[in-house]
DNA sequence: CTATAATTCAAACAAACGTTTAAATGAGCC
DNA sequence: GGCTCATTTAAACGTTTGTTTGAATTATAG
């Protein structure tokens, strides 16, 4: 009997991990005992979603490539949905987390002066940076499984990821307008959700686009030069004047007021025939 | 008996579609035939792939939308990897050829000069702010869909896509080639690769990121608008600098030595201890 | 009208899915 | 050692999946 108590926020731990939180010793030498398990579980399912998707993935081969039994899972985490909860949230927490600590450390040293934008950015990207270099964990893994969960159409997904992300957005939100002060607020809500869709889509690494590149395998896998490309170019846009002065709203319009006439022309040529 | 013909090229049409490719009589008053039929399930699984993703979709909801028979799908598509195929090749088809048919028009407008970045963007942005206000096709629907095809992990659709967007792709970055000399080629490939993710992103229109930017809900679902933001973005982007002379690769640096600095100081702090 | 091929239909298929069950196993505490 | 939990295990649960089948239906051609 014993029903799974996984709803349990703190439950008595097995006496293989009874390590204070804030210790790094994580799970070296750890192969048995419960949160070797669910550790193993996470590692697997991290890659298998990364690889495959959330739906396409099933617990059946998550547990197989844990080598633990199938029960697992719903044993531990509860459901599949809490599993891939926990996926994101082992990796996504402390991120988010670095970013805030690292734009409040910035924001002091730069006082009573703003924060320049260069700045802000740089604690946008370097925690992401610092994971996906981080041997130890599989950084590279999460960060592709991240980008994809963003694009995912699950319901469950999305207002979890919109929680995860809502404090930290707003911060930013906020450096980013004392840095702009020009620019209305509306602009820049949209100017940072170009940015986060770009740095989410960029760390996906969808290799479909690999082509566009041409880039050297090896060369593609290091986040660290992307987002050393990335960055300028972001920054550029982010700095840009306001749009309704841009050329290329101006060709915008042009296209499609030309498109409009010839619309007219077909309708009017086909009406007489 | 009479197995279903669906992996031939060109068979018999019905009765109900003798109408010349290129007659854009498309299905009006069609309600019943087997073209219609093929339209109503492509119709209905475009909508549906568009809020479940492929997995999650089932054929069953899909014919039952469509109000056909569960084998439909089977008889005229062959399977439901064909059928998310067709959904695409139906609007991505013409949406490319339209981009390069743009492109090349606006190359003769302006030659000998090289065109503009602004020109050319416009060429990649029009056709698809052309397909989303197009209101008879479910254009909409069919730009979100593509956004997350973009980022589905599954193999076949990564191929597909690849496939479609090549020939496109190498146009473009040619013709920006062209408008941007003093930029070295891999910088380039880079930037274009930015574009076309930031592109895809946006139109994808994940609302999971609706709260960054506090937009009106009619607003966001305005496309015009969101290009008439997005193009003035990328484009400053794609004219910016070389990185290696930008302020922001240099705040990264500061904080990645910082970084560095802090873990040799752990790691010796641990050994001691 | 009749023959013939194209299409639709209800039903069934085997396989895979996430989840649940109850017994077996394991380790820590008195 | 015996007791008590937590954990693991193998098996089965009921659904749902994409696909196939063969007959019924419909439309076209001669």
């Amino acid at each position: 009997m014993f029903r799974p108590p996984f709803k349990a926020k703190s439950r008595r731990l097995p006496a293989t991990s009874d390590a204070a939180p804030g210790d790094n010793v994580v799970s070296l030498s750890e192969t048995r005992g419960a949160a070797a398990t669910k550790e193993r579980i996470l590692d697997s399912a991290e890659s298998l979603f990364m690889e495959h998707g959330f739906e396409a993935t099933s617990l059946r081969s998550i547990t197989a490539a844990a080598a633990v039994n199938l029960a697992a899972v719903n044993y531990h985490f509860g459901s599949k949905e809490e599993l891939f909860q926990a996926v994101l949230t082992r990796r996504l927490d402390p991120m988010n987390h670095d970013r805030l600590t690292l734009l409040t450390r910035l924001e002091a040293e730069a006082a009573p002066k703003a924060l320049s934008c260069e700045k802000i950015l740089t604690a946008l990207f370097i925690p992401a940076l610092t994971l996906a270099r981080d041997p130890r964990r599989g950084g590279k893994n999460f960060l592709r499984l991240l980008g994809r969960a963003y694009a995912d159409p699950a319901p469950f997904i999305r207002q979890f990821l919109s929680a995860q992300y809502a404090e930290m957005i707003v911060r930013f939100k906020t450096a980013f307008g004392r840095a702009l002060p020009y620019l209305p607020r509306k602009e820049l809500s949209w100017r940072l959700h170009f940015i986060m869709g770009a740095l989410s889509y960029t760390l996906a690494g969808t290799d479909a686009l690999k082509l566009i590149a041409e880039l050297n395998p090896h060369e593609s896998d290091d986040d660290e030069i992307l987002l050393r490309r990335l960055a300028p170019f972001l920054l550029a846009g982010l700095k840009t004047p306001l749009p309704d002065v841009s050329d290329v709203t101006r060709e915008l319009d042009v296209e499609l007021a030309r498109r409009a006439k010839d619309d007219r022309a077909r309708r009017t040529h086909l009406t007489r025939s």
